[in-house]
DNA sequence: CGTGAAGTTGATGCTTCTCAAGCGAAGTGG
DNA sequence: CCACTTCGCTTGAGAAGCATCAACTTCACG
């Protein structure tokens, strides 16, 4: 809950999207610009819809990226992690396509949107970095819809899992998923219901896959589970 | 089938890509570097894996851009028609994530991808436009795993109908698709089945929203077809 | 310790896929 | 020019996968 400053310049997140891109000179400005904001567990950040103020980058948290749909059903498009920028997909739009929410506490850093633009519009190098950022994050959207559209709901659940520990901690050796999300949050990444996705752990713990400790989720056999979705 | 040259400074393709961020000087460069290559009905252009050569621009004519899952099923994520630009995804990569394919006799000019990224660096006007333009597409492509995943088959090809219609012939007046797919195609835009297509194409005419008339789809009731879709 | 949220599990039924058969149009070769 | 093949489309029947609903249990937290 305590507030936090952070000098651009002396930041240790070495993977934020703006600082690899950007000498001291623009470190200071981009400094004095970003304003750092505390953002509680479950706590919303962009409101799909809302009016675009700025950009966000996630000084140290979780967090996940979606579109709501008909009937209050969710679809989790990404997730976040430290260094990752949010908020972007505003730039040039009105309104917020996403909606953006903390998965634990977080610190993240807001830029006005203005700002963010003479930063690109100044630095072209930053710009060129942005699009192909915005490329790989295209091609990982339509990984994503040839896999919810062609993979059955066991797959889909076991990517899930896969995209989680990805994203929360890569380390192979390391079991845990790196972030504890609710069956619906599993659900709403599937593109499932959460009765599904209880079944189908229930399943992979049976098969020696997984183990579930609590509202831990630890993975055992990464290989298998990879090879569960064995697409082409 | 008859080869055909284009000088860019002269181009009357007003929506290209490349042109509306060009000056002479700059159109003169690419006029130089590019080649325009006829492709045939249904012929391939960019074969997902295949190495990266270049970006193409399409003079003339119709492509879907689609990736290739299990089974031999294809999910189609895009569709092109003049002026579009096809393969920027490859940038920064050695394979391209797609597939294109022409769905009638196309002109298009291809374009070496180092010129490419050479234009780009030496202009950063049109790297910032490149870079909005991915971003729309990533918007586009989150819009459509909400519906691939969320709607019921019906909705899934009244909005596919509506994005073929949107691309080929926007005009609301004209009930006309401006594009003949195949069934399949169809399905593989809506992430369901031929047989299904068929059924719900059926109804539809059914209704009155659609008519069939051989291999050609004319929309009727175009606010209908909206409604049926009807997403928040 | 109580209350609400999250998770589990089972029964049921619907949506949608799959398989199969029949049809018509279009293209091929004798 | 006509038989023949092929391809795309349609329609039906059957099966399966998955969502929904409901009841119950467990967990988290004040």
């Amino acid at each position: 809950m305590k507030p936090k400053t952070v000098n651009c310049t002396e930041c240790t997140n070495l993977n934020c999207s703006l600082l690899v891109n950007c000498n001291q000179e623009w470190l200071k400005y981009i400094n004095e610009k970003k304003t750092v904001l505390f953002y509680k567990k479950r706590q919303r950040i962009i409101f799909e819809r809302g009016p675009v103020d700025g950009v966000y980058f996630l000084l140290s948290g979780k967090v996940k990226v979606y579109k709501s749909g008909n009937d209050d059903r969710q679809q989790i498009v990404r997730l976040c992690t430290d260094g990752d920028i949010l908020g972007h997909r505003g730039i040039n739009r009105d309104f917020y396509p996403i909606s953006a929410m903390t998965l634990e506490d977080s610190y993240i850093c807001m830029l006005p949107i203005e700002d963010f633009k003479f930063a690109l519009k100044s630095n072209p190098e930053l710009t060129y970095n942005l699009m192909l950022f915005v490329s790989e994050e295209l091609y990982l959207a339509e990984e994503l819809i040839k896999h919810l559209v062609q993979l059955p709901v066991r797959e889909k659940i076991a990517d899930a899992l896969l995209r989680i520990k990805n994203t929360f901690n890569p380390a192979p050796s390391d079991p845990s998923l790196g972030a504890s999300l609710t069956r619906q949050d599993i659900a709403d990444l599937a593109g499932t219901t959460k009765e599904q996705v209880s079944r189908d752990l229930a399943n992979f713990k049976e098969e020696g896959i997984i183990e579930l400790d609590g509202k831990e989720i630890r993975i055992l056999d990464l290989m298998r589970l990879k090879r569960i979705i064995n697409v082409i």
